[in-house]
DNA sequence: GTGATAACCTAGACTTGGTCCAGACATGGA
DNA sequence: TCCATGTCTGGACCAAGTCTAGGTTATCAC
């Protein structure tokens, strides 16, 4: 899935055509469990890939959520980052470092947000802030 | 508490020298239930109060979030949003409208986040996306 | 009251994340 | 091969937010 033959049938499923640009761009947004910035995905597609020009990450990030291949999220400091994890999960944002960490759908039980009154919820998430812990068996 | 003595007063208490255009501002940002922008407090603090500057604004707005008296939220379109209620509670956004609403911490049952492993929750808050309701009885 | 000092405010320049556009380049079908 | 369409590029542009230099206002000592 993450090589260049796999990653360009990928894009091809999706009625994407897989130009050189969208599948430097792909491998390295779709393959990374963090979650970038399109200036951090821009500049490391940079470093393969020298010529890419800053609006076509943004268009490339653009249609890859129009496609369903990733998501956005707006946690902090008002910058959009991009998220190939696009099933339900939640998240941890440390607030010593501003790291993101994904939060698995199971790992947390939330009740009554379906028969919330006066509202059609579609979708929710839970935001945690805090700080990671050291971990010890490390 | 909304009334001009009042909230000169409110800003003593916390240590913030109530100067005409603290107050303004204040009168505008503290006594509403909505979410506004700093571009939106502006526009509202101009009608009654024209030559406050943007500068004062935007560093109004932070004194009192330092201060405790607001908190700030980023959900989407990446700008930043003011928040007079301080207390713990959760947000629905009106995907139709983007409107912001409150939602009482009790409203909702979140289990599992103090014991999350590998990380220390410090606070959490449930993100709820959809539509609002025709409210049938209004 | 007067003057010194500190606090506060203003206008506008600046930064930055993001969008838009006009022209260049690539692709694929007739 | 030619044309149509799709894609990419560099740079101008926009909007949210910050910074700064200088002016105004409050505070306090005398
Ligand atoms: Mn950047
Ligand atoms: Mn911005
Ligand atoms: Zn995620
Ligand atoms: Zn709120």
């Amino acid at each position: 899935m993450t090589d260049h033959q796999g990653i360009s049938d990928l894009l091809q499923e999706r009625g994407i055509q897989p130009s050189a640009q969208r599948v430097a761009i792909a491998r390295h947004v779709l393959r990374t469990d963090g979650h970038p910035t399109a200036d951090e995905v821009l500049a490391q597609v940079r470093r393969s890939f020298p010529m890419v020009s800053r609006a076509t990450v943004y268009n490339t990030l653009k249609l890859f959520v129009a496609k369903g291949l990733l998501r956005t999220c707006q946690f902090e400091g008002g910058v959009t980052v991009y998220d190939a994890n696009v099933g339900r999960h939640h998240h941890f944002i440390d607030a010593a470092t501003g790291e993101i960490h994904d939060v698995p759908w199971e790992a947390l039980d939330v009740r009554g947000a379906e028969e919330l009154a006066g509202f059609q919820v579609d979708s929710w998430m839970v935001v945690m802030r805090g700080r990671r812990r050291d971990d010890p068996g490390a």
